[in-house]
DNA sequence: AGCAGAAATTGACGACCATCAAGAAAAAAG
DNA sequence: CTTTTTTCTTGATGGTCGTCAATTTCTGCT
């Protein structure tokens, strides 16, 4: 048997065991032949996992014609927003091929936050510490110069941990894609910020001034 | 008097109405001296309102050493994060002078959503919503070519009205700043755009192709 | 330890873009 | 309608950064 389909949903995935279990008992697990309809407009909203499978979401333009939007394959999901408030106004999902897809109906999740005013707020909580990472990084992001994007990142962290010496947590590349650069300019970025003077490095230990 | 204290927190202010007013029924309304401690590690948490006059957050460093992190005048907030899980564990708030600040109660708040569950769902929906939008907008900006951020920008916001005909939401200047870019590298971009073929436009109307 | 594969660095080069400044076009004000 | 102000465009220039390729350093594995 497959694993809970809620695993497979980043907000979900980090609730304790318990509220998983009380999701996972609002899943209807389905299958569908390929080509088969999964949901459309007029359908509730829900949240869809691909627990098996493949399918594809597409909009309908004015002329009538598909617009296909999103890819699904086994282990994907679509539809959060729809689960959260927006409703779905134009969009199709489609099995690609024969599937076994969950679906966790508004209403239900509904109710159940309702009952369980813990779960929304766990899952509030969770959200808001998103948002503040994210809101971060869009700030970084923002800022042109490589050079600036990393010495604020580097400061922010310092901050975060309340040290001036302390282990990156990331390897370079991943940083570099994090501060929409490349291994090789912020590994050059790294040398002149020494050079300056503004921190020492030895690997990824960052001693900052 | 003043406003709601809670309308200062965007979070807050696309409320309904009425939740807004329970919110506000928590929030501790409170005269600082200047100099004098609003809030510390030992504190419960809270959400800080300055509704007249200003403060600073700072933390200790290993040295004992104050860490100016955030300033505060009247109508800006601070520690959304505590009221929302993450505990305060360096942060100390100072009112910079004579102020009324407004304080609301971690335990309160969660009592008060916990009573309401709807207000959670409320503030969750909202959320996701906001999420979902600082997505889209990392993605873009992670494009390496102000060109890419462009088309994929035009791209979105076209599948979102369904319409490959429509007028942009945003001045030049605004436009150029949520890409992450200027507005006369933003212009230059439109030309180009338009030379390729991929779109046309008049003013601030696009005809994408 | 020693090897293999990955990760990080360095160099050279060219494209891209931010900046400054000036001009044109549109919007707002009178 | 005219004037004023704001917004947008265009040009020139220099710095920044991404790309490709080669080398070095690090890491995991047996």
């Amino acid at each position: 048997m497959a694993e809970l389909c809620v695993h497979l949903v980043p907000l979900f995935n980090a609730l304790p065991t318990n509220d998983q279990m009380q999701i996972e008992e609002l899943v209807h697990h389905q299958n569908y032949q390929k080509s088969e309809l999964v949901m459309d407009p007029t359908s509730s909203n829900n949240l869809v996992i691909v627990a098996h499978g493949g399918a594809r979401l597409y909009t309908l333009d004015e002329n009538g014609r598909e617009n296909v939007t999103q890819i699904l394959k086994t282990g994907d999901y679509a539809g959060e927003n729809w689960l959260f408030g927006e409703a779905n106004i134009n969009t199709y999902v489609e099995a690609t091929e024969n599937s076994e897809i969950c679906l966790l109906n508004r209403n239900e999740f509904l109710a159940l936050m309702k009952k369980k005013p813990e779960l929304s707020i766990q899952l509030l909580e969770q959200n808001i510490i998103k948002v503040r990472a994210m809101h971060r990084q869009i700030q970084l992001l923002s800022l042109p110069k490589v050079e600036d994007r990393l010495l604020s990142y580097l400061q922010t962290y310092a901050k975060q941990v309340n040290k001036n010496s302390f282990t990156l947590p990331l390897k370079m590349k991943d940083l570099a894609l994090y501060l929409g650069t490349t291994p090789e300019t912020l590994s050059r970025k790294f040398v002149l910020l020494e050079k300056q003077g503004t921190l020492k490095r030895k690997l990824r230990h960052i001693d900052l001034f």
